[in-house]
DNA sequence: ACCAGTACTCGGTGCTACTAAGTACCGACG
DNA sequence: CGTCGGTACTTAGTAGCACCGAGTACTGGT
């Protein structure tokens, strides 16, 4: 499936909390995890601006371990507004696939 | 629901392909059809926006045609190329969505 | 010594929805 | 007749997000 980036706007910093919220994980995992998915194109540097930017928002909590197998690596959980976000994120994806599925059946 | 802008992106063109896709009908009226939906906060601004890109894009037939309450109406339709990125859209939309209830469920 | 795999950073780009202000046409109401 | 609300479109500018690309750095194997 080729280009899907405009529409992972907004959606895919919610898999990354989705991710982070179910277990405590790093960086370069995410990535993999993600394109074992079905997010092929997803790249490094994408889950890393994810990841800072998360980090500024102050949803995560940070803890830097050594790896064995390369660089130490940052590990990421969710903290009590992580949670919140992250549910509200369920919430409008709900929300808004449920409206374009009803578009999509003629629905008005 | 508040703030859905950002997971608007890369879907709201596809809901307004859908619309004129399922009836010839121009700007003013599709603003209306997606507030209708639920889709609330999105205005006739973004609609006209999304509208003449369409149009640069090659997409849409226009015909404007005398309102008889208002200033002319721009009427739109899907050309051959439309109906293909509409058909897309939807193959990527399936796509997206299925990956993300996948990651939610806990899949891998 | 070199390379592949692992792991993170950061400046810059392009696309998109949104904002805001403007133009213009019409009917109704005082 | 002037004003106002509803209809209808345009356009310059803004902000946020995923992405690109180049860079840094640690480890183990050849």
């Amino acid at each position: 499936m080729d280009d899907l980036t405009e529409m992972l706007k907004g959606t895919l910093e919610g898999c990354v909390l989705e991710i982070i919220g179910s277990e405590e994980t790093y960086g370069y995992a995410i990535t993999r995890r993600l394109n074992d998915l079905g997010f092929t194109d997803v790249v490094e540097g994408t889950v890393y601006t994810i990841l800072l930017r998360l980090e500024k928002k102050g949803l995560v909590q940070v803890t830097k371990r050594p790896s064995g197998v390369g660089p130490p690596r940052k590990f990421y959980t969710l903290n009590a507004a992580g949670r919140g976000e992250l549910a509200t994120f369920w919430a409008k994806w709900e929300y808004v696939t449920s409206r374009i599925e009803k578009l999509r059946e003629g629905g008005r």
